[in-house]
DNA sequence: TGTACATCAGTGAACGCGCGTTCACTGATGTAC
DNA sequence: TGTACATCAGTGAACGCGCGTTCACTGATGTAC
């Protein structure tokens, strides 16, 4: 049942499937399955409206299914529970900022790597903005309880992914982080070695990151999430007027103490 | 039987009123009064308490009542609605991080910057593991759609205050944020200029906050909650084990950046 | 290709629940004379 | 000090609502022979 939803997720890249699969070798033979994909992106297309309507804690099965347009027990057949419903809205809305993000770097000028950061940083905000309840969802209090373990882990990793990558080439170019000298405890030490381990598979040239690097990139992660956080959650308020000025200009500085060249 | 059950539970605080009162003095006269403020107390009390158990969200005006041991609708005598008794939640958060953060930077030695900062982000991430629920009321996805503008601000600025005035002490025995010559867009440096002004009232030599360490000191301010939402809210899972480890290396890379002299 | 059986999407009713808020009421407390 | 009236805390019933989830059912689609 549940690898039926994780099939459905991929809408998009399933639409060219179905060509294939008139073809004879995709995977969504029957019209059944056609329909049951298609109902199931409708559902979450239709949830992550009201979403962004409403919220994540008023968010409903029975409101969902209203506007599908089916009986709410219906919903049941796509998804076991409301939970689930919430975990792939989690999902969905990773995988919305990751698009974001990596569509900025790519439309930026490569070897200008602070233009880069800042692309990023731009183009995470503007998604925040845009989608409030979604960065809510993703980045404010967790609303079931707990979040879905495995599943949400890929998605979530692409903007950290994305913004370390800059900093690894400008490792590469001779830049220099700001606590490029900053000794390590121990225990700190053996962890990122492994998370570096776990990089190399997904950044090219993640060795280059030592352990200065690694953890002024998490802090830099931290910070522009936390800066986010604080205009949405209107921690700002009568403190800072212009949140977009106040935003690149803090970006500016996150960059120079990265050591990103311009 | 319930009255008595409401007195017990805010004794400490009503049996000194008492006193006042006996004497003429004080605010609360008659024994009406006396009784108001103890069952507004203890519920709110209550509320804490259920909020602690079940989070913002799932807590409710009704359960609320059924613990205090009254009737639904009699907590109505007291809370014109379930939004007022949230914002007295949030304003009472943001007084018990305050009181948190204000008992620890008292208790440091006052001579080492350095360790009065270590000791309020200690204070406020320690709170804020103790006091989860808190902690996403005031610093996670906003809950009814809307804070209460004016009663929230002032307790909300004791965390940044102490903060910022460790930074002014700094800045006065000639310390120097790593931001210091960094120029800031007119638009910024007005707005700073205003708020340099308005921390006049509540800072002990605001003045000394250029522009440099304005910045710097909201980013740190940023940085903090920054990283007890990111530990809290579960975004360093599978990336850091030792949060203590990792918080009190990243506070330390803060202090550095700050300035702050041991 | 045609038929018999299996699968499964969607229905409609129901269960059981809790919620915020209103309202007419009672009885106790406070106040003015 | 005593009495008549006003204030107000708390009651209990009700309104109207929406929720998640279950279940027996129907009719359409898919499959094996």
């Amino acid at each position: 049942m549940l690898s039926s939803i994780s099939k459905c997720v991929t809408l998009g890249v399933v639409s060219t499937d179905s060509v294939t699969s008139s073809r004879g070798g995709g995977k969504l033979r029957t019209a059944r399955e056609r329909a049951r994909e298609e109902i199931t992106n409708e559902i979450t297309a239709v949830a992550r409206r009201q979403l962004a309507e409403v919220g994540a804690s008023a968010l409903s099965l029975r409101s969902v299914a209203r506007e599908v347009g089916m009986v709410s027990s219906a919903v049941y057949r796509y998804f076991p529970s409301r939970d689930e419903l919430l975990t792939q809205l989690i999902i969905d809305a990773y995988r919305s900022v990751g698009d974001a993000a990596r569509t900025a770097v790519e439309a930026a000028v490569q070897h200008d790597l602070r233009a880069r950061w800042q692309a990023v940083a731009g183009a995470v905000r503007a998604w925040a903005l845009a989608n409030p309840h979604e960065f809510g969802l993703i980045f404010g209090t967790p609303v079931p309880g707990y979040r879905a373990p495995v599943d949400t882990v890929d998605p979530a990793a692409a903007v950290p992914t994305a913004l370390l990558q800059i900093l690894v080439d400008s490792l590469a170019r001779g830049g220099r982080v700001a606590w490029r000298d900053r000794p390590v405890p121990p225990v700190l030490h053996a962890e990122l070695t492994e998370l570096r381990a776990g990089l190399s598979g997904v950044l090219h040239g993640s060795e280059l990151l030592d352990d200065g690097a690694l953890t002024q990139g998490l802090m830099a992660w931290t910070q522009l999430i936390g800066m986010i956080s604080f205009e949405l959650f209107g921690h700002l308020h009568n403190v800072i007027a212009d949140h977009d000025v106040y935003f690149t200009h803090q970006i500016g500085n996150i960059a120079i103490d990265l050591g990103l060249a311009e």
